[in-house]
DNA sequence: ACTAACATGTAAAGCGTTACATGATTTA
DNA sequence: TAAATCATGTAACGCTTTACATGTTAGT
């Protein structure tokens, strides 16, 4: 078995570009930055447009991945396409593997302001939490669209499974998201029947 | 109605730290922080003691708080304690009240795992999952006790109400952690439910 | 022809953590 | 009296975003 301890660490936001790639396609990372907000944004921030720039280079320098410019039929700028190296593959999977997991982290900007309600006024207080409720549910729908998407393409052999019928992990993934934003949704909409059915909330702390 | 825009602006943790010291408290940095964990802790990470620092200096150059040292009985060393203003009382209602809600942000590290189950063995997925299971089910535990800590308090008269019986945003907030971290725990099982049920999903991408 | 979106970056600023330093106080 | 915890910071580092720059392609 080979040492890995040589191999240099990276950013969580590393390993996550590394991971995508880890999928085996080539990809620039303008497609690499849409993928990850269709895929990773569901359960983990998506990085912006430069970091992912920033991180492809590191990788590259680490020998993770490599890259080369294409040239596309009727087009005349070139654009920089990367792909996953064996040591890359090596390294990913090590860390998958190895690293502890990290807790996931929360930062609920509807929640902090509900827990500052003392600071609003009750119908505030209720176009929050409509609110949330609302951008869950757009959220949860994304994601039954992707699953479905996702179904579709495995009936026709296409994606989202191995061919074999079962299921991926992006695609279970996908399954917790679409049940954790109907979660999300239903617990702002507890919030505001806590809020209507107990009357107000005294306004000072 | 008094002119804001010529407040300044702070950053979302300088907002949270004025937000607990909103509740009227005069509180030293390190009882902020503690206060904190258990609190926005629970929906918002908890900056670190060096941030907390870094935020009071900030907060009280801006003129949001002010400091005094106390020197306690039978203590030689003083402690700096902190207050809001009615500037900074101002300045967190006018930001509660009128600055956009920024959209949860969720880094959720057992998540990003299994989307990459591929890389894995089939039996670490489900120590991952297992794991993440109990985690969440012991901070559902936590909300619980504090809500019932709050609910006693209640009766006594102490805390967690206005003494009319009703209930305080921060009670309300445990309630939504209690749920949140009850359906954490459930969306656990359920995906350990899937990859049990389904069969081992395949380790290629 | 113009505008919006595509595509790929660079540079600066600041947010936030980790590691470290220091000393007091409590507990074993 | 030794260790652990309380308490308050400072300094360095690096992650991440924002703003900017630049040119391309597609739609109207």
């Amino acid at each position: 078995m080979a040492d890995d301890s040589d191999r240099p660490g990276l950013p969580a936001t590393g390993w996550a570009v590394l991971g995508l790639l880890s999928f085996g396609r080539e990809l620039s990372g303008y497609d690499l930055k849409k993928w990850s907000d269709r895929s990773l944004g569901f359960f983990y921030w998506s990085p912006s447009f430069s970091q992912v720039y920033g991180e492809l280079r590191r990788l590259e320098a680490a020998g993770y991945a490599s890259s080369r410019r294409v040239s596309e039929e009727n087009r005349t700028r070139d654009k920089r396409v990367y792909r996953i190296t064996d040591e890359g593959m090596a390294a990913v999977k090590a860390w998958a593997r190895e690293a502890p997991v990290d807790p996931p982290v929360l930062k609920h900007g509807p929640m902090l302001r509900l827990w500052l309600g003392h600071l609003l006024e009750p119908e505030q207080l209720r176009e929050l939490l409509a609110g949330q409720r609302d951008y869950a549910e757009g959220l949860r729908e994304r994601a039954a669209a992707d699953l479905a998407a996702a179904g579709l393409a495995a009936a026709a052999g296409t994606d989202g499974t191995d061919g074999t019928g079962r299921v991926t992990h992006p695609v279970l993934a996908l399954r917790w998201a679409e049940r954790y934003y109907a979660s999300e949704r239903d617990l702002a909409a507890a919030m505001l029947d806590d809020i209507a059915r107990t009357g107000d909330v005294p306004s000072g702390p």
